[in-house]
DNA sequence: CGGGTTTGTCCGGGGGGTGGACAAACCGCA
DNA sequence: TGCGGTTTGTCCACCCCCCGGACAAACCCG
């Protein structure tokens, strides 16, 4: 993006951009290259562009039947990934910790030396508590109250901060910042593979709730007759699934768009007709028929784009001080 | 709250405190009182209060049977107010807006000349759209795409600024800041009188979602074999209300505390003990089974508080440019 | 090669905060 | 009444960040 355009974008002038620019530049998370003319007259601007290389994040994801890794550059670049398969029954905290480890060794392997580690972001099946980085429950890991997050820095050395939420949590995130709904403010995805697990976004902001547990749409009661979840309510979702729940959930009053990834995104082509009928019928007003249910963009590695994104959160919201906190972890 | 405390809260230093207060002490926001010694060694520091009777909201409130008018001073004092009760079907635009411009001139009446009306809130049984303060749908109303702030503020004089919400969001809006819910960040209110309503606090702020119509949990579907709401979809609690479905919502997990008002506040007492088992059997996890189900403390009241709370936010957000907007408004 | 246009850079200025020095207002004690 | 000890308000120099104008640089076109 050229600084012209920055400066047009954000409102800021043209000092403050190229004081900006400067400083990022300096500390190696920007470079400009010298403009190409476009045609137009004037004096052409330089082009911004992130180091995307040298600034990158291991982005982890655990999920019911693997554990995937990446490195993926500032800006949303995946520069390396691995994903290691993992047979039904090896759950556990320790081996999973054990693979992420494996993983990330991998990984890292084949950085350049030069290259910097911004933090690690972590998309997890679970629920997660963030003020703390633990896993109170994960159902569909057998997990129960668990310290994942200090674990896994630990287990990682302790150099890098670790960043750790849930799987559909992150993957609304990615679906926010670089898939389907760019631009959009405010949005629900859905994630169904395993379980089923939502993500929300309000203002462009996530939203966890107090204990981490909003958007677990997998575990709303749409049935009272229903069977009994294994998390101890009735007729939850994601045992009800069955029974088109789905379209029930799209009629709640929320979002302006709707992500389906996992599953869904995959069965959208097949279902999309009946759904917008469905949504048309249910909506409390017009103003709700507008709603676009969409499948995701990012698809399989939306999980990964997501944790890759949280790890980014720091850097993204004060660029300098994050850097001075990486180099001091990183020399002790 | 003396200075020092302020000092303490914020964080700021003692010169910036200074600066604030005099500024807003300056502009008739603030009296500041010479300190009264508390028996400490030091010297004593001066109490900054908010003058509450000459800087006041005009609070409305729009239900079914009755509409609502009050002055309320800065801070949430209740100068006077006066209630229009109206027979079932006294509910259309034009007659609503003719007893809410009769309130208002018979609340106006009793203020001193002196006072600054820094704006009128309006909380309406109904589904607001921000943006423009347009009421897309009131079902206990019969409305149906309504420009009623538009409509209000003309109605008024035009020299007002109006700010529309939905009842159950200004009431929870109302709880979070000066009632059950103060220091809580997570909120859900649900709020029972002829309909369901529900307002959604995440972090401190009110959370409509794009179209207005977040936390309208009286049309959240729970029973798909349920009857035909009045809305056009199945199952809405609003319609299932008798099946106990407020113990299913409450099994949701999102907030930290749940406010319950009206019909539900006057029952709490009687429904208590049933809650608290029912969540601690439904919750996910342990760390749910905190959740606090507590009864509105405001009452009757919240919702002028919440819409007085919603006139206020401007000043409250910018002091300084609201005031001279407020009396650019008011000159002409 | 010279005007028109767009842009980067330099520089003075202002708003809003920090932080130290100093004075003011209280306490307790002799 | 006077004197330290303590807490606080006030003044002032300073810094950071941004604005906005003046100027130069780099492009177009004729």
């Amino acid at each position: 993006m050229s600084r012209s355009e920055l400066v047009a974008r954000t409102g800021l002038t043209r000092s403050a951009i190229g004081a900006l620019i400067g400083e990022l530049a300096r500390v190696g998370l920007v470079v400009e290259r010298r403009a190409i003319s476009d045609g137009s007259p004037g004096r052409p601007s330089p082009v911004a562009s992130v180091v995307a290389d040298q600034n990158v994040a291991i982005a982890v994801e655990v999920l019911v039947d693997c554990v995937g890794v990446a490195a993926i550059g500032l800006g949303g670049t995946v520069l390396y990934s691995t994903r290691l398969d993992r047979p039904r029954g090896r759950v556990s905290v320790d081996e999973t910790i054990h693979d992420i480890v494996a993983g990330v060794t991998q990984v890292k392997g084949k950085l350049s030396p030069s290259c910097r580690i911004l933090g690690v972001g972590v998309g997890v099946v679970g629920l997660v508590r963030r003020p703390d980085n633990s896993v109170p429950i994960a159902p569909n890991l057998g997990w129960h109250d668990v310290a994942f997050g200090d674990q896994l820095r630990l287990a990682l050395g302790g150099t890098d901060v670790v960043a750790l939420a849930n799987d559909a949590d992150v993957a609304a995130l990615a679906e926010v910042r670089r898939g389907a709904a760019v631009g959009v403010d405010d949005v629900v995805c859905i994630w169904g593979e395993v379980g089923v697990g939502g993500g929300l976004v309000s203002r462009g902001e996530m939203i966890t709730g107090a204990a981490g547990f909003a958007g677990e749409v997998g575990h709303m009661p749409v049935n009272p007759d229903g069977r009994l979840c294994q998390c101890g309510s009735i007729g939850c979702w994601e045992t009800e699934i069955g029974e088109g729940a789905l379209l029930r959930l799209t009629g709640r009053p929320n979002p302006s768009m709707v992500v389906l990834g996992g599953l869904f995104g995959r069965a959208h082509p097949f279902i999309a007709g009946q759904l917008n009928d469905e949504i048309a019928r249910r909506a409390l007003h017009s103003s709700m028929a507008n709603l676009r249910v969409v499948p995701s963009r990012l698809g399989m590695d939306a999980v990964l784009m997501g944790a890759a994104e949280l790890a980014f959160e720091a850097v993204l919201s004060d660029p300098l001080a994050t850097l001075r906190e990486v180099e001091a972890r990183r020399t002790g």
